[in-house]
DNA sequence: GGTATAGTCAACCAAATGGTTGACGATCCC
DNA sequence: GGGATCGTCAACCATTTGGTTGACTATACC
């Protein structure tokens, strides 16, 4: 049973997919561009891809034939909140923000 | 150049170490007491304390025979960071957020 | 149809990872 | 001193990881 939290981290363990994730925050980008800026071929940037499709941090969409690559920072949600179990980084933690986001929000769905 | 991020996001890639690192929210613990939960060898949870303290989730003091590990959460703080940066979670992202702790704290210093 | 482009697949490789066991050094206790 | 406990080290092993290259499929263009 490999947990979402093993397969999130250890995408990101990694500084290409890192890199890529932040590429993909600018915009959505096709395979063969996501390999340029890489002295890598576009196979290992193809599995890199795969890989951070498989921990469900991008999403990947055929059309006609380049394959469009899209950040989906929801996936980091769960990772995200186990670290902040551990975070007292500042005065204020979770509990706080979650009552700035309610009074900020007031009555938003889901 | 292995940056602060690989170290620490691979070191929370595992379960067991992970799960050592909840433990140690609880209370400093000795290597054996550590390991004693696990269904492996006390020199395999010796080499995941190592990997911890190399990222420096975790430090180990020795005091006579008896090796104490303590939880450093600060050392998240980097990957947290980082991670929010993709953080559109929310519709509120760090921005707001920001705002809301400068709000909140008043003047505190660093 | 023919050719270029986009991307994956398969086989292969070196290095890193996560575990084992057995020997060992240090410390505590009697 | 002698024995038990704490923990690491070294050697070893199987598996995974991150990369390569070459062949291949599918789409686009002329």
């Amino acid at each position: 049973m490999t947990s979402d939290l093993d397969t999130v981290f250890s995408a990101l363990a990694d500084p290409t997919r890192r890199r890529i994730l932040t590429m993909l925050l600018e915009d959505d980008m096709a395979v063969t561009d996501v390999a340029e800026p890489f002295e890598m071929s576009l196979a290992a940037i193809s599995k890199h891809l795969t890989i951070l499709a498989g921990a469900g941090l991008i999403s990947q969409e055929k059309r006609g034939r380049v394959k469009w690559c899209k950040l989906e920072p929801d996936a980091l949600k769960g990772a995200s909140v186990w670290m902040q179990g551990f975070g007292q980084f500042e005065p204020v933690n979770l509990d706080a923000f979650e009552a700035f986001l309610a009074q900020e929000l007031g009555e938003s769905p889901d």
